[in-house]
RNA sequence: CUCUCCGUAGCUCAGCUGGUAGAGCAAUUGACUCUUAAUCAAUGGGUCACAGGUUCGAAUCCUGUCGGGGAGACCA
């Protein structure tokens, strides 16, 4: 780029600057095009506190003393309270009345309103800070600090008169408008793209959104509590694994370059927190974050939580005393009650939860006893209920395939599946009493399984044989049976103590416990697919380099024309009637291109 | 992967069987010293997701692409 170019550039800067009514810098003086009427105005605002001598980005602390929860909690049982309070968050609705002004102000417990008078704030001759500082350069989503009393208006809110008023961060894109009035919401962003892509304006503007976060916080401190009370300790273990065990699940692979091998995110825990146990340590659990390449819908994100846990010499049956008793307390931790309402239904987690075998549940709701059944009498009754059914299922799945068909949507309220087929369930102890079956159970809730438990198998010959019925089942095409974990094999050579382990879907319980129907609605960030590049990145030179005029520039631009190629592509004849039409619609008082100029770009 | 619905101003949404876009809030300017979905007056703001096609004429009809929701398939 030679000389007369920057100075042309500069000269175009002032005539934008000028058009605009904002100072551009040379380097990104396209931009002003691409920029919302909105977000024009508030760059010209930042602009003007910068004019002021205002950093609207101040680097120092501001000393709060005090949350909005706080002060509506105790201002009324004692009006002494808060009369010097500093307190600092966003704006979130103006309400200006001339020299009077009232603002509710939202900080992380909630909001409170402001008073905002002309004369408090500017004691002297000079009324800059309230006409100019605060009516006209501070908008909605900005960041304020503020002192000042708490006193009660005489519509009888509680509110806090403002003695100084300080701008902690300036917003320079404008939220949505959510407004509220008694309980109701009025134009709450509802799009859930939106909601997904940009938690953080969720959060913001939404009512409720955080508190379901919060629930969710509590929900796994409650439990937390519930296992360190009793001993438990809680471990972290390896996400990367080369074997991806203890489920039967796709992997997401990666590579690990120095090692040159393969890695598998977890899949699940098991296998590492049962190591421990052979290590020594009767009560393990971990909050672990799986990861599974699967489909995705309201119930199953790529990346999730699991809470296992592990306990040496217990069973099945003092596991399912566990779980019921700490489902219970979770719910009266949050709820109060162990009434919990989800959606149009109310779910009772009172303790003791029913327990139904998984044979006598499919009896129940086909009639069929598949007890005794092999494999095609199995298929059979699959074709008969029509299910479907491939080459490659064994009978664990079938009868996996028949439950979740036609049983599991029946129970609501909290029940205990007990007594799965051997077959899909290759580590659970074979059962004390009923050959072909284990002593596992789920917990299904709400028709959903939010948990899957078991007395664990610790027979080392029994082990490596599920492992290798695996294995054959591979061979048949089932992707998702397990490998063979030989190490773990190794361990549980070594002797491991008889246990119960269990594994709780914290994202599946959370929804539950916060009534939301689809799991995004849990995780603050939900997998996506990656949002389309909005302002394409690219240099004002690769455009000049094809001989646009330098004035022309930002126009080819704001005209959707943002790179060499994209120029290069256009049909020259529709190029100048855009460029034309925008000249005219901006009042650009620059000259106008004649069509020989326009083809000569694309050459 | 299949089916289905959706994508219009910063946000929430209208826009009929085709005739180049409207409202409320937000924004700008002004009035107003206890308002609270503040009010009143005036003003500005849109490549109607993107790309093709049909048509004299497309937000609207057709095809494809992208993104999202829902249902199914697969799967915990």
């Amino acid at each position: 780029m030679d000389l007369t170019i920057i100075l042309n550039l500069s000269g175009l800067c002032d005539q934008l600057s000028s058009f605009f009514n904002f100072p551009i810098f040379a380097k990104n003086f396209s931009m002003a095009y691409e920029l919302s009427e909105q977000e024009q105005i508030r760059r010209n605002s930042l602009q003007e506190l910068y004019n002021l001598g205002i950093n609207p980005y101040p680097p120092e602390l501001f000393p709060v003393n005090v949350n909005t929860a706080e002060i509506l909690a105790n201002f009324l049982a004692d009006n002494s309270l808060y009369q010097d309070v500093t307190i600092a968050g966003r704006i979130m609705t103006r309400r200006i009345m001339g020299a009077a002004s009232f603002v509710d102000l939202q900080d992380s417990a909630g909001r409170i309103q402001l008073y905002i008078k002309r004369d408090d704030i500017c004691p002297g001759e000079d009324k800059t800070l309230y006409n100019t500082v605060f009516k006209r350069l501070t908008d909605i989503g900005d960041i304020i600090g503020v002192r000042g009393y708490v006193f009660v208006t005489q519509m009888g809110e509680i509110s806090i008169h403002v003695k100084e008023f300080k701008i902690l961060s300036k917003s320079l894109k404008p939220l949505p408008i959510v407004k509220e009035a008694d309980g109701q919401t009025f134009d709450a962003v509802t799009d859930a793209e939106f909601k997904y892509r940009q938690r953080y304006v969720d959060l913001v503007v939404n009512p409720g959104v955080k508190d379901v976060f919060v629930k969710r916080t509590k929900m796994v401190n409650t439990i937390r509590e519930f296992l360190n009370s009793q001993g438990a300790l809680e471990v972290d273990t390896p996400v990367l694994q080369s074997i991806p065990g203890g489920a039967a699940a796709r992997p997401f692979v990666t590579h690990h370059n120095a090692l040159d091998i393969p890695l598998y995110l977890r899949i699940a825990n098991e296998l590492y927190l049962k190591r421990l146990i052979v290590g020594g340590f009767d009560w393990v659990y971990e909050f672990s974050r799986d990861f599974r390449n699967e489909g995705m819908d309201r119930t199953h994100n790529p990346e999730f939580t699991i809470l296992e846990f592990y306990v040496a010499y217990k069973d099945y049956f003092w596991m399912m005393e566990q779980t019921e008793r700490m489902l219970e307390k979770v719910a009266l931790e949050l709820h109060g009650t162990t009434d919990v309402t989800v959606g149009d239904k109310v779910i009772s987690f009172k303790a003791p939860f029913k327990r139904i075998g998984i044979l006598d549940a499919i009896k129940e709701y086909t009639g069929y006893d598949v007890y005794s059944m092999d494999e095609s009498a199995l298929r059979e009754v699959c074709k008969n209920l029509e299910i479907e059914v491939n080459e490659t299922m064994g009978k664990g799945k079938m009868i996996d395939a028949i439950f979740g068909e036609k049983c599991e949507q029946h129970y609501s309220q909290p029940t205990f599946i007990i007594d799965y087929p051997v077959e899909m369930s290759p580590l659970t102890k074979k059962h004390r009493s009923k050959p072909g079956l284990v002593e596992r159970f789920e917990l299904m809730v709400n028709g959903k399984e939010i948990a899957n438990a078991y007395s664990e198998l610790n027979d080392p010959i029994d082990q490596r044989e599920r492992f290798e019925e695996q294995v054959r089942l591979m061979e048949r095409g089932d992707d998702e049976a397990m490998f063979i974990d030989y190490d773990f094999l190794r361990a549980m050579e070594y002797g491991m103590p008889p246990m119960s382990g269990i594994g709780i879907g914290i994202d599946r319980l959370a929804m539950l416990m916060t009534s939301q129907v689809s799991i995004q609605d849990v995780l603050f960030f939900p997998q996506m697919r990656p949002e389309k590049k909005v302002v394409q990145q690219s240099d004002d030179s690769e455009l000049l380099a094809l001989g646009i005029p330098v004035e022309w520039v930002p126009v080819v631009r704001k005209a959707g024309f943002k790179t060499a190629a994209d120029v290069k592509a256009a049909n020259p004849n529709k190029l100048l009637n855009d460029l034309s039409g925008l000249r005219k619609k901006l009042k650009l008082e620059i000259p106008a291109l004649r069509i020989e100029e326009v083809k000569a770009w694309s050459e």
